[in-house]
DNA sequence: ATTCGATTCGTACACTGTAAGTGTGTGGTG
DNA sequence: CACCACACACTTACAGTGTACGAATCGAAT
């Protein structure tokens, strides 16, 4: 339409993978990772869908990069700290970032694909535990568990279909006439006397299950006997 | 088997939901779930794709199905066992379903429409905890750190990129080759002193994390007074 | 044989990722 | 200044997706 060559007084900002996974992201936060396509993205960045091919090899590389984009926005604490504040704020941090981007939690994981940022994530963790005293077995035993455990919370809180008490009340509701509640009657009951409580905050059960897990790495370690880290194998 | 009154051989069972669901899932398990699209569904049965449409919804439909075909085949033990007991079983029977489907952990939770089975399977845990003394808020935080832990490494479980001996060790080794050992120092120690050794199954990681899990239940438990259930709340 | 409801199918459309080839603005050279 | 090379953006095209809409076919009751 605008025959003019660039009077336009932007001073157009090419197109990096970075600005392509930030778009991606942002895009991916507001309407889901299924409302990702090119198009959109292209769109997003004012710009033709082919034109992200130059910066990206396909859509499997933006849904990488975006992972490991999202594994650097984790805080990993530094100094000395001992290892059970350090994995507890990791912990929490992790949860955060993993509910700033609800897509992001079953791709974490689902994308064979690791990047520097999930490598430092990694290796700051199992070297946190290492220099604490953890064995190589203890170690791979916290950091399953560990994992599991946060993944798997934000998992369920990414899904949970209510963000407010006002939804949480009315789906409950609604499942209360649909299905008898002679049928449920133990999930009834946790709904109404608990879910339905003002003041219920389904985030609020983090808290509980990662102390739980950090009291058992705990109480774990003591009963082993510490070995020194050996680092630089080979 | 029995011959009707047609000329045709075949007795030519008609399309069901059931059916539907049954391919669905075959076709999920043998080539992922991004595999799964209503052409080869009904091309799997023998049939056109719109021919679907009359059984199902749309394809959101068929999603929700396949979830609750899969927490049906979740075996609750039944009879007079201790709560411990009865959620270790649950939890080992709910890892092995959840492998035998590795489409399913990511979509257990993310489909936000429970079926039947869902909700018998949430009912009979929450009513095993209350009848164990549980009370309503211990019942809550050991639902959802015994929920998040199982999915939590179902989700690692499914995305760990290999399944032999053989495939762990070529893939150590294309790491380290790929990445400085001195950038992640302790990452290359845990490769090559625990993964790679003889014998190495991550899949036994989850009994610590069970255990682990169900001890600080027991704790948690033992520390607070119970209370009766309150069953049919209103 | 006719009718009718229950199923199945054919066609079409908007949308997806991306292969292949075509422009084009910009900085470096003469 | 003109020119060019090339990094970068675009155009077109294609196979594959879910599914709306309406027509075709089946099985059984009349």
């Amino acid at each position: 339409m605008s025959t003019q060559t660039r009077t336009n007084a932007e001073p157009r900002i090419p197109l990096s993978k970075d600005r392509v996974l930030q778009a991606a992201i942002v895009l991916a936060d507001e309407g889901g990772i299924e409302s990702l396509t090119m198009r959109k993205l292209a769109k997003e960045l004012g710009v033709e869908a082919m034109s992200l091919y130059y910066h990206v090899a396909n859509k499997d590389e933006i849904l990488d990069g975006m992972v490991d984009v999202v594994f650097g926005e984790i805080d990993l604490p530094s100094g000395e700290i001992n290892w059970k504040t350090a994995m507890r704020e990791r912990a929490i941090s992790t949860r955060k970032v993993l509910s700033l981007h609800p897509w992001a939690t079953s791709m974490m994981q689902s994308r064979t694909n690791p990047g520097p940022a999930l490598l430092r994530h990694h290796n700051w963790v199992i070297g946190t535990l290492r220099e604490s005293g953890f064995s190589i077995e203890l170690t791979a035993h916290a950091f399953s568990a560990m994992d599991a455990y946060i993944y798997g919370f934000s998992l369920q809180e990414e899904t949970l279909p209510f963000d407010t008490a006002e939804e949480v009340a009315a789906i409950v509701k609604a499942f209360l006439e649909h299905f008898p509640v002679d049928e449920y009657p133990y999930l009834a009951e946790l709904s109404v006397e608990h879910i339905m409580k003002p003041g219920y905050d389904y985030g609020d059960e983090f808290d509980f299950g990662l102390e739980l897990t950090l009291d058992g790495l705990e109480r774990a370690q003591s009963e082993s006997e510490p070995t020194t880290p050996k680092v630089l194998p080979i």
